[in-house]
DNA sequence: GCCATTATGTGACTTATGACACACTTCCGC
DNA sequence: GCGGAAGTGTGTCATAAGTCACATAATGGC
């Protein structure tokens, strides 16, 4: 499969790009390059202008962000196959994290400059993504009104079950940076965690969450 | 005034469109038509296709929802100057909501099909909305993970901020429907407003908040 | 291995807010 | 004006979740 081809895949599964057409997908892909790093490497910087989307090709990208005391807080870990900066891509803003690679990677890259123009030679595939933004907006604003006063088991169940997706049954991620994502204290996520391992729907490691019953944790999530 | 040109001013002051120029926005409007409604009649209903944009030129639109219980509840009431189902326009989604004429009003219209006939044409207006959205998108997202998690006594003064905009110091709302909006029991609302009123902030009436401190209230909905 | 660091587990206490109950007031239709 | 409905004010209680304090366990550098 040659590399445009590889890209067109990646984009096609992400939502964002999913309902466009192979004739639509073809087209964006052949703007794209690859980019190498190794490993450590600082892909961008918070601040940095948004120039460019990328699409894992092989490798790690960390997404983090440089907290106040100096410490730095993993937000999120990008895999072969994963798409981040769809929107600043679009909109070129600055970035609001740093990414570096966790290891020797290689990137596929669709710069802003060569997405634009290609827009604007294309009006049809440029309403395309108006209407997928305005999904997008539509969604987001359901999903904050109604997930947001949700108690936190609910949060909690949530966030582990959209991790899920993205690591599989086995979670990276420690209990205080959980705590970050849904807006509760560390202390708080530990007592429901300990709860649900108890109900031998997860198990707890340093670090890590095994996932063992994600259909019980989805009955959560959903609060019905 | 042409009524074209008192269309661009209201697009001119909603964000979506503030950032366009003075000649895109007067192509934009002279795509528009008027309507006009007695009172009590009704504009659109939830699930119709979201087929236009509307300002409102004078009288008031009320936004409603239908409760499960049959009762109605008011989301909002827009005024002159207002605009509503700016991403409607875009997308041509169902309706969300109810809207009714409060009094006889006549309103801006402008048709999605006209509209996305014109950005068809005009590739770098499209690339504009693009950007519009993504802004939006940012804002949304950063604007709700931050205020969600806000005790209520902030999410309650930047409701009342965010009112006092439409409607200026004297607010025309049901504490029940205060409650609804910030996501709070009617009674916490209450208590709240109470202290509020014995600190000279605001004063309540039947169906109405009078707010004296505005300045006093932005500082509890900065919450710094 | 040893120590510093970081992550986790848990108890005690406090606080915000929701839930329920009920009194009182204002409004509106007849 | 009467009566019911809708809106408001307040007390009491239960509970979820934050905070603080500290113990314990894993990890990584040397």
């Amino acid at each position: 499969m040659s590399k445009q081809a590889e890209f067109a895949v990646i984009l096609k599964m992400n939502p964002m790009f999913a309902d466009l057409g192979a004739d639509e997908l073809q087209r964006i892909s052949s703007l794209c390059h690859t980019q190498h790093l190794s490993s450590g490497e600082v892909l961008f910087q918070k601040g940095d202008p948004g120039n460019a989307l990328f699409g894992v090709r092989r490798g790690q990208i960390r997404i983090e962000t440089g907290a106040t005391d100096g410490s730095r807080l993993t937000l999120n870990f990008m895999g072969p196959g994963d798409l981040f900066g769809e929107v600043a891509v679009l909109d070129g803003q600055e970035r609001t994290a740093d990414a570096t690679a966790g290891e020797a990677s290689e990137l596929f890259v669709l710069r802003r400059e060569d997405f634009l123009s290609f827009l604007e030679r294309e009006p049809k595939v440029a309403i395309r993504i108006i209407q997928l933004l305005c999904q997008r907006i539509r969604w987001q604003s359901e999903r904050m009104e109604e997930s947001v006063l949700q108690p936190l088991p609910v949060r909690l169940a949530r966030r582990l079950c959209a991790l899920a997706e993205d690591f599989g049954s086995e979670v990276h991620i420690s209990q205080e940076q959980l705590g970050v994502f849904v807006g509760a204290a560390r202390e708080s996520v530990n007592r429901q965690l300990q709860a649900w391992r108890k109900d031998k729907i997860l198990d707890l490691q340093r670090g890590r969450i095994l996932l063992h019953d994600l259909t019980k944790l989805n009955t959560i999530a959903r609060n019905e």
